[in-house]
DNA sequence: GTTTTTGCAAATTGTTTGCAGACCA
DNA sequence: TGGTCTGCAAACAATTTGCAAAAAC
């Protein structure tokens, strides 16, 4: 269950997608933990699954715009349950990379939000994603 | 030459790296044109250089705080001149992978800009990096 | 019963590494 | 000259793909 109380069946069925086993699992997973998870760590909680198969997963529910994608410059993709009801970032400490989530959002004052907080040293990778004016015909 | 007027000669020697061939015609290749740029596209530019050597190259000025490397979240790093007098962002194509400059900062004011510009659809990935308390010792 | 998903193995792609020779200071 | 950088080839890691069997609808 989500915010929403949406279940990982009901979820699966508004996206169109077939509710087998292994989509249920990695979905149930994400929606019960905050992540974001890499595929190395959902494949880990999955039992007995192919990590072709979660990747593949992981690009379904990617394009349904169930989960998101998080690059934390590690070149590892790391995903995250997309809870509409909540909008938050995250702050990622690059020595041991430990991901806390960051739920206020405005820049200025989140980086001096986490400044107070004792992090040293803050920075910000922010982009923006559309579709272009070309590409809309 | 950046828009301080500084050459990449100064700029190597300010980050004390050594003035290779190469590393000059990366730098001054991301100094004179305004990315970010793949490693592919770098590697491109630069005449008889091998790949390695461009990913060590760029993993130098990385650490020397002298390119940034930016994630559009297809799995390809892209790289630009870190030029201190030009903080911007970027808006990305989703579905022709354009990227153009974003020179205004503020998230909500930016996207509707983005949306009054003919973008459709826009979204924003943001992180925040830093070190954390418990790394800070 | 047809379509979609999965596991397996192999291919592909992006990135890193060891080493010997070339280059820089 | 001594240390750093580069090219080459090989290694490695993340992701994708083809195909036949299994599961979903």
């Amino acid at each position: 269950m989500d915010k929403n109380n949406r279940s990982s069946t009901y979820v699966l069925k508004q996206a169109k997608l077939s509710n087998t086993k292994i989509r249920k699992s990695i979905l149930e997973f994400l929606m019960e933990n905050h992540g974001p998870f890499s595929i190395d760590e959902i494949h880990k909680q999955i039992f007995d699954c192919d990590y072709a198969t979660v990747y593949r997963c992981i690009k379904k529910f990617e394009e349904c715009a169930i989960v998101s994608r998080c690059d934390f410059g590690d070149n590892i993709s790391r995903y995250e349950y997309k809870d509409l009801n909540h909008h938050h970032h995250h702050i990622i400490c690059r020595s041991c990379h430990k991901i806390s989530t960051v739920e206020y959002c405005f820049l200025k004052e989140m980086e001096k939000m986490l400044t107070d907080q004792g992090y040293k040293d803050v920075s910000h990778a922010l982009e923006f994603f559309g579709i272009c004016q070309e590409c809309q015909n």
